[in-house]
Formats: structure tokens, sequence, C-alpha cells
RNA sequence: GGGAGUUUAGCUCAGCUGGUUCAGAGCAUCUGCCUUACAAGCAGAGGGUCGGGGGUUCGAAUCCCUCAACUCCCACCA
């Protein structure tokens, strides 16, 4: 390797990205090893990377990738979804920037725009998911409206519809006059917002009283269709049982009526009643046969049912209003008012409730094994948490909406014949077919028919997605969705439990009858340092792609992976990439030094390599199984920690720098190829975290065969653990750290040998003395049995050592310390004592922890012994 | 209005079944080092009443109660 001292990713992530796509190493298809499955939550089609999917999709590689290193056929399917509204919405907004009118199109002519704008801008962020290095299966890459999608989503719907769980009819619905369309309950966001509530008057018809009712839109007031007062409400006890009252401004007589659902405490406690308008509205209207009028063109324009504003705007509306209210004396009063109002998701525009002609999914059957499947851990949620939001969604789960006033999208395959009545039919023929039967007209043609205008709601194609994605609707029999169904792990946001996981679940159930997944891993929210959402108004969201051609991918994915823990947000920072850089960088540098060092083949192996290499086989070992546990429970943040400190603190801050040959002196063979061996098994660790350097430098380790890669060798396993050896080298780094110690206090500088003089007891390291000679630059140690008052002293457990230096030690500064230590290990022996002499503690605790109180004591008592020998010595 | 979560070092967070010298890690800070792998580095140091209060227990960061602050989800009183 032609090796610079700096690691650069760029150059070195685009080649090995290649070499993965060239030797196909993310193909996966089915055969007899074991299945490893995820498919993506597919993006936006016309979507762009943000931080949200970098943290997810890093997530979904690291598992991926560590799958396949486990030996398991890993397979994961990318795709995009259509977004129904969202993409909609920017074709209409590009052919409007270049004074093209939706509405002056025809469906087909629209949809040729947007293929185009899908066939031109699709699929972008799919290409810069391969700058991270996600191992997607390209070759399965899936759209939500391609046709195998599409075809699914129509026979699901047919199926459906023929078990009798979809049904058509007019609801309440929450209308987007933006986008022109219905949306489902969780397409529509609450936020508070300022508002005004008014007072208006209705004149008692017939007597020149009134009754004064507050609304916060007045707008509304065209569709009145009557005025509800609440019976036990005393201040309206005088108005008749038949009295009716005048809407303002428009003069239209409607009735009072009466229901304990008003509010007394409310505003006036009168209420005024719009039917088509207002959910709660709607529901008297129809316990009491009101009228409903609905006033509202599709974009949120007065329409001319009442002939007053007529085209006017919704809220230049209101303003109007206010001021006509006024000027008719009909306006009482006006406070500011603070209250909810539901946005459009996609679109941003004031809800309008609206009542529509939709159709709608029956859910409650669906939902009931997909309930008991989360409830009973056969579906497995991380953190576990979400489980009981999940199960109360769930249990008051309300119909879907599944129509769409919109043109992107799988169009309804109901078709309408000429008088009256539909059919729904996977194909326009089929139709045709059941037309005739259904009318006993035979001469029924094609053309005769017309198909529903709306298409499905996005969701509805995505809630098929694990399935779809094998083709497992259309050909449920199909080897591939036998073999890969269900998929193994779901990582995806909690915002979208319900849009998504929630409805995957049930389809899961209904059409394969079985989970779509085994575990489903929450993501929190990315946020900025500050804790602010990541978002593009703020401007607080770097580019990802920025990012890596800064920090290269690696980088990146350690920054994601270091802040991240499963269901909470994540404070993300620059300066994680930097470390995450300099990770990769060490690394890199690491390499180097081993790479460079020549070899003596006449050379016997050190006792202090020999040590150095049993030790680490052993906390290579201990760390291994660390990591399997975190991964068990989906702590991959915990993961890379561990695997991070065992690169750098324990391998590359104490193995290598113990067996590092003296400048310019060869390594004996043994060795070199000892820490070839760990560093292998190193990259092969860090291998799902960092995948390109870990490639880089796996190819250079060993010759490989072409086509040969790190991302399909095996993951080292954990073997059994050495921990009294563990143990005993944790003396030998306290007695080297406690040497730097004292070089630092001394001034004394590294090159410098010194003496180490011991008074060796059981808990002198004598076996690993090497190491404690070449790692504290020490000329010799030497046995005593006594402190010499000019040497400077230290306690390691038991143990005493003693170092001598050209300056006399500081006799006061030593003493002073000792004394400290004294007084807390005098503390910490008399806490013990305390639990050891409590007769209910030594009888209740367990035995393991009695011993354990046992141990401390006697430790506690030598360290205090230790110490007190030592003050004896200086005071003489 | 209902529910869930969070609160541990300056920052971000671990601390899993109450018990190991349990009060931790990383980053940041400070000090000393351009020591031939790495200054994107090395060595060392300081820093905390575990949000407040109460309780259970031989023993509490950990379990219970309560208060406070923050966050999120659900519902949608016009």
């Amino acid at each position: 390797m032609q090796i610079a001292d700096k690691y650069s990713p760029q150059e070195i992530e685009q080649k090995w990205y290649d070499y993965w796509i060239e030797h196909r190493l993310f193909h996966s298809e089915p055969d007899t090893r074991k299945p490893y499955t995820i498919v993506i939550p597919p993006p936006n089609v016309t979507g762009m990377l943000h931080m949200g999917h970098m943290l997810n999709n890093t997530l979904q590689d690291v598992l991926v990738r560590r799958a396949r290193m486990l030996g398991l056929n890993a397979c994961w399917v990318p795709g995009t979804d259509h977004a129904s509204i969202a993409t909609e919405a920017k074709v209409v907004a590009k052919l409007r920037s270049e004074g093209i009118d939706k509405s002056s199109l025809t469906r087909e002519e629209f949809l040729r725009h947007a293929w185009e704008w899908k066939e031109k801008h699709g699929g972008i962020i799919l290409k810069q998911l391969r700058k991270l290095g996600a191992s997607c299966d390209w070759d399965r890459t899936c759209f939500t409206m391609d046709e195998v999608r599409t075809e699914s989503v129509i026979r699901v719907f047919c199926d459906l519809y023929r078990k009798g769980k979809i049904y058509r009819g007019v609801r309440m619905v929450h209308w987007d006059p933006a986008a022109k369309t219905a949306l489902s309950d969780e397409e529509v966001v609450y936020r508070e917002s300022q508002g005004k509530l008014y007072y208006l008057r209705y004149m008692i018809e017939g007597t020149d009283r009134f009754i004064t009712v507050a609304t916060t839109r007045p707008e509304t007031i065209l569709g009145d269709t009557a005025v509800c007062l609440n019976p036990n409400d005393e201040r309206y006890a005088g108005i008749p049982k038949d009295a009716r009252v005048i809407v303002p401004l428009v003069g239209r007589s409607i009735p009072v009526i009466r229901d304990e659902y008003v509010d007394i405490e409310f505003g006036t406690g009168a209420l005024k009643v719009t039917p088509a308008h207002d959910v709660n509205d709607y529901m008297l209207g129809e316990k009491y046969g009101l009228e409903s009028i609905d006033i509202f063109n599709d974009d949120g324009t007065i329409n001319d049912k009442v002939g007053l504003y007529v085209g006017m705007d919704r809220f230049d509306c209101r303003k109007q209003i206010e001021k006509d209210l006024e000027e008719a004396g009909l306006l009482e009063k006006v406070e500011a008012y603070t209250n909810n109002v539901g946005y459009s998701e996609r679109t941003g525009a004031a809800i309008e409730p609206k009542l529509s002609m939709q159709w709608f999914l029956s859910m409650t059957e669906l939902a009931t094994p997909a309930i008991k499947a989360v409830m009973e851990d056969e579906i497995r949620f991380v953190p576990a948490k979400y489980k009981n939001t999940y199960r109360y969604w769930m249990e008051n789960i309300k119909d879907w909406c599944i129509s769409r006033q919109l043109w992107w999208g799988q169009r309804i395959p109901a078709y309408y014949l000429p008088k009256g009545g539909f059919v729904v039919a996977e194909t326009a023929e089929k139709a045709l077919e059941l037309a005739r039967e259904k009318s006993g007209d035979a001469s029924l043609s094609l053309s005769d028919l017309r198909q529903d205008e709306d298409v499905l709601d996005t969701w509805f194609s995505s809630w098929l997605w694990p399935i779809s994605v094998f083709d497992g609707i259309r050909n449920p029999d199909n080897p591939e969705i036998r073999y890969y169904y269900p998929t193994n792990d779901l990582v995806t946001a909690p915002d979208i439990i319900f849009f998504w996981v929630a409805r995957m679940i049930m389809a899961g159930y209904e059409y394969r009858g079985e989970k779509p997944f085994g575990n489903v891993y929450f993501t929190g929210i990315v946020r900025d340092k500050l804790g602010r959402k990541m978002s593009k108004q703020l401007g607080n969201s770097p580019d990802p792609l920025d990012l890596i051609a800064e920090y290269g991918a690696d980088g990146v994915r350690v920054a994601m992976m270091l802040c991240t823990s499963a269901g909470n947000d994540l404070m993300f920072d620059n300066a994680l990439c930097e470390q995450g850089r300099n990770f990769g960088n060490k690394i890199w540098n690491a390499y180097r030094l081993i790479n460079g060092w020549a070899v003596d083949a006449s050379l016997p192996q050190s006792d202090s390599s020999r040590i150095a290499g049993e030790w680490f086989r052993n906390r290579l070992s201990s760390a291994l199984a660390e990591i399997d546990d975190d991964f068990r429970s989906y702590r991959i943040s915990d993961a890379l920690k561990v695997a991070y400190k065992l690169f750098w603190d324990d391998f590359s801050g104490w193995y290598l720098e113990i067996i590092k040959p003296a400048y310019g002196s060869p390594s004996d063979a043994a060795t070199l190829a000892e820490a070839k061996g760990f560093f292998e098994q190193l990259m092969l660790v860090l291998h799902p975290f960092m995948p390109f350097v870990t490639e880089e430098i796996w190819h250079d380790l060993a010759e490989r065969k072409p086509g040969e890669s790190i991302m399909v060798a095996r993951m080292p396993e954990a073997g059994s653990v050495d921990e009294h050896m563990l143990a005993r080298f944790a003396l030998v780094q306290e007695i080297v750290s406690s040497i730097r110690n004292i070089r630092k206090q001394k001034n004394v500088p590294q090159r410098e040998a010194l003496v180490l003089k011991v008074i060796a007891d059981e808990n002198y390291p004598s076996e690993a003395e090497s190491v404690i000679v070449k790692m504290g630059n020490l000329s010799a140690v030497t046995a005593v049995s006594e402190k010499n008052s000019a040497d400077t002293g230290f306690i390691v457990k038991t143990t005493q050592y003693f170092i001598p230096h050209g300056a006399d030690a500081d006799m006061g500064a030593e003493i002073a310390k000792l004394e400290k230590d004294l007084e807390y290990y005098e503390g910490f022996l008399a806490s013990v004592m305390k639990k050891l002499s409590n007769e209910r503690f030594v009888s209740s605790a367990p035995e393991r922890v009695v011993a354990n109180e046992r141990a401390k004591q006697s430790d506690a008592e030598a360290k205090i012994a230790a110490i007190r020998e030592q003050l004896e010595v200086l005071k003489r």
C-alpha cells in the first residue's frame, strides 16, 4: 500500500462501492442458508436524502452487513414510494411555473408530465444512499407504483371489497383545500394557532331578542342550520322549545335545538350548528335531521349555495364577514383566542372538515390479530414503550379513508354503470363482464363504464410493501416470498407507527397469515445540538452529502451510530463526524505502523510480545461477547463504542505499543503474523460500521482473489475469556500508568530509562514484568524490602513500588497523598465492616454478595497495611 | 383533557436483575509533550448532593409515593 499519513476516504470509498456492485455482493437469491431480510422504508421517489434517512439507513446497513458476516443470506430490498400528495403537489407547482394549470390538462396528459418528472428526479435519493455505503440489493429496487406493486394494490382492493371490508359512503372527512383531496385522520397535524372568538347575535324570530353564539369561524354561518343549547342551561330557560332564530347576514330561519353535548361553560353556552363543516355539528345534524349546507368549493373558496361572498377565499371571507357583521350590529365582541387547528401534513393548508363521498376500509377486524402479535411480542418493538401507543391506537382504530382526489397514484378499480351502481374488478374487461351480469344488459361496452376518478392513499400501497416487494400478493406461493418472508428487522421512525407499521402488520396477517417482520427498531428524531428538530425552514440541517464529502461515509456513519439509541432523539453535532473521521484515521495509521515492519525470521518472539498477544486475544474475545450482547438488544451505539475502545485503547494504545520494535528494528515473524491476524479480526468487527476503510485494509492484509470481500467474510466468534489473565494485566496497566504519572510529576522524559523497585507480594504481576519494563521504559526491576527515602512510591492493589530518580522525593507531598489514600480506604473499610457486622445483611443478602464484601474487606485491609508501612518509612 | 417518556460531569449519554472500589464513558476543558504510525496524535489531571422531597430495604442512581421542569403521542370544546 502506498501510504499517506492521513486517511483520505473519498477515492477509496468510490472504489470499493464500485467493486461491491461489480461483483454483485449485495445481491441475494434464495438458497439453503437462513435468510435475513430488511425492506427499506421507501423514501419519497422525488425526495432528497436528509439526516433522518442517514440515521435510518446507516442502522439498516449495519444490521444487514453484520447478518451477512454471520453467514446469513442477507437481503436488503430498496425502493421508493410514489408519495401521491407530495409528488402531485410538486408536479402541479412545476407545471404552474411553466404557466400550465393542472385543470387545463386531462388526466392522461397530467400523468405523462408526472411520469416524466418521476423519471427525471426519481431515485436520486437511492443514488445518494450508495454514497453512504448502503448494501441494498439494487437488482430488487421496487417502486410502489411500478407494475407489480400496482397490480398487487388493485388486487388487494378488489379482494377487500369482495370481503365486504371496503365500502363507499358519504362521511365527514378532512379536506385539504390546497391539494383538493380528502385525507386520512393520520395526515392531519394539529397546531396551536392564534385566532379570535367572535360573538354573533342570532335574532329570535318574531321577537327583538337574540341569542349570542361564540364561534371561531364566522364564515361558516353561511352553512348554519341550527343553534343548539344545553337543556339544563337556565339562562335559556325562557326561550320556547320551538323557537327559531335568524342566521346573521344570511337571513335564513333555523331551529333552536337542545342537546347536552353543548358545554354550558364555553362561550355563551350557545352553539351554532354547521353540519357540513364540523365533525361534531355533523353528528348533531344526523341526530336531529338537520340540513347540511356545504358552502365551500374544493379549493376553500365560497360556493354559490347561499349567494353571498361567492368565490371569496375562506380566510378573506372571514375578515369580510367580521366587518359586515359589525356594520349590521350583529357582532357583539371579538376576543383573542388560542385554539388547535388541523393542517395538512403534506401541504400545510388548514384542514376543512367536509362532507364527501369517499372509500373506506373497515379496520376493526384487521386489527385483532395485529394487536395480539405486538402485545405478545411475536413482533418485538424496540424500545418496548411503543407497544402501549400502538395498542391504544389499534384498540380505538377508525375506518381508513383510502380515496384521494388526485391523479398520481393507483386509480380505484370501481366502474360505474350508466344506469347507476358500480362494479369493482381488477381490469376494465372483468368489470365489463360483471357490469353486464349486474345490469342484465349484454350490450354494455367498455365505453359505457366510467371508472372512479379517485386514486388510493399512498399508504394503501406501502402497507403491502414487505409482501409486494417479493410479489407475494400476486403469486402467494412463489419461492421468493416463501424464503424471505417474514422479514427480520424493520428500522423506522416512530412518527409513522400508525401510517405504516401498524398497517403493515395488519396486511401481513391478512395476506400471509403471518407477521411481516420480527423486530421493529424505532429510531429517534435527529436534532441539532441545540435540541431543535432539523428542518429545511430552520436551515439547521447539514446536507448529508456534504458531510460525506468532508468526513467520509465511514466517518459520518460512526457519527450517526455514536449518538443513537433506540427511540430516543439524538443531538447531532458535526464534532461527532470529526470523531468518526479521526477514528478512520487512527485505524489507517495503526495499519501503517504494522505494515512498515520488517521481519527477521531468526528472531524469537519476545516475552512481552507473547504476553501482549495472549492478553489481547482475551480482550478481543471478551469484547466480541459484549458486542454480540449489544446487538441482541439492538444497542447498536454501545456495540460500536465497545469496538471503538477495543481498537483505540486496547489494540493501539497497549498491544501495538508493547509489540512495537525499536525504531528501525525488525519484528519477529510470529508477532507480526499475530498482529496482522488481530488486525484482520478487528477489521471484521468494525466492518458493519465502517465498511470502506475496513475493506481497503482487509484487501491489503493478504492476497485476495478477485471478487473476494470482507463483506462476506465470517465475523469472528467470541471464545473463552481468561478473566484472571485480564485482571493481572489490569495491574500491569495500573503500574505503567503510575510510572507515567511519576514521570510527569517529576518531569522525567519518556526517553530516560528508570529503575523500578518492588516489594513483591502475590499482587505483583511478575509474569508480565517484561511488559512493565517495556511500557514503563525501565532499565531494571529490582526487589527491595523497604522504601528508600529518596524514592517516590506508589501502591497498586497491595504491592508497593518505588522509583528512584535524580531529584529527592517530595516527602511532604507524598505523605499528604498517602494520608489521603489512607483516609479513603479506612472509610471504605469502615463501610464494609458496617455491612458485615450487620446481622441482617449477612443473613439476608445473597451468598455471592456477602463473599464479595469479605473480599473487599481483606483487600482494603491489605491496602491499608501497605499504605501504613510506607507512611512509617517516610515519617522516620 | 388522557397517556407515555426524560431529568446522572460543561455537552451527549451508559449504568440491563437493587449489591464488584458505583458514581461511569465519549466529547469538551486544563497541563505536559512536534517521543519516527497517527497533533485527526500521545501522556496526565480536574470535574457530579444521580432534578427536589419523602418512603421501602441490611443496602437505592436503580423500587414506590409526591412535587417540579422539559419532550412526545392521542383526543379536538364551538
